[in-house]
DNA sequence: CCTATATACTTTGAACTGTAACTTTTTTAA
DNA sequence: TTAAAAAAGTTACAGTTCAAAGTATATAGG
């Protein structure tokens, strides 16, 4: 017989750790190359999809449009990134990466630590499946936006923003 | 043969969408009784430790000193909490909740999803535990600050805190 | 006793994050 | 045509989060 509410607060507490490893995380890549986890995905996301909408990157990385907005201010003032006005649909502003924006991407480290790389790479095959799967699993249970069951394995997102 | 790139990539993906799924479960937390989850996580800390130091509640809650200082201080302002100087050791700051502290502590609602709570119940008693683990061995690979392979099921806190 | 070090906590500064309200532009419908 | 509704972004605001620097207190060594 499971124990849901001891196994639900052992979720929650992991979850915590999780998150708080990934903030330390990106104060370390900080260091490294002076962009924050969330600044280089975005980077990652417009030198992947091109010229690409607010909306677009939203999605891409998972943050709200507001979020990006202030992302992209950040970037913009940096000059890693521009922004472009759509000329058939005004309302539309399309992000554009810089000379230096390409440059600078090029220094920036795995987002995930080197030791969570490690040793996720020396789990077995279907270990890592299991991890992931229970990843994924979890994202899905938690997404209460999307009520309905979304499908498995949709993940087309660009590739390499490791 | 496993595609650990690809793997790691899907990795971020889904923590990211975690990541979010917890900012927005914070936001519906707030308007249900005003209190922020890592609000609440600090008052049931206390409520469950007793009088307690700062060091012990950021190491109950997985937060740094530093953020549950400035929560303490909103607590604080709000009348939730009090803080008590040690008379031995007057370096030592003791959190101790107020009345009001436990009402609205009655008040919470649960920290995860309602939705998250179903599903997560309505699995088999081992695919709760393969999530369980799954999400224990992420944390233990992104914490870099226990180099050494921290014991498993070194779960001693305080319960009840979902 | 007195200085150096360590401990407990707070402050500062910068970034992330979301909602709600707002501006501008486009689309829809009367 | 023109008013209403929708869409794309931005701004304002409040909270979270950490490292680093700062303050106050305690302990250890000379």
């Amino acid at each position: 017989m499971p124990n849901s509410p001891q196994h639900l607060h052992d979720v929650l507490v992991h979850l915590r750790r999780i998150i708080r490893a990934t903030d330390l995380q990106s104060k370390r890549v900080v260091k490294a190359c002076g962009l924050t986890i969330p600044q280089i995905m975005v980077l990652r996301s417009i030198e992947a999809l091109g010229d690409v909408t607010v909306r677009k990157i939203s999605d891409s990385v998972s943050l709200s449009q507001a979020t990006v907005t202030t992302i992209l201010n950040r970037l913009e003032d940096r000059q890693y990134v521009e922004r472009v006005r759509a000329q058939k649909d005004k309302r539309i502003v399309n992000a554009r990466l810089t000379e230096s924006g390409l440059e600078i991407l090029k220094t920036t480290p795995p987002l995930l630590h080197e030791k969570f790389i490690d040793e996720f790479e020396s789990l077995e095959g279907w270990e890592q499946t299991q991890v992931l799967s229970s990843l994924q699993r979890i994202a899905m249970m938690m997404d209460a936006e999307n009520l309905d069951a979304a499908p498995l394995l949709d993940i087309n997102s660009p590739d390499a923003l490791v």
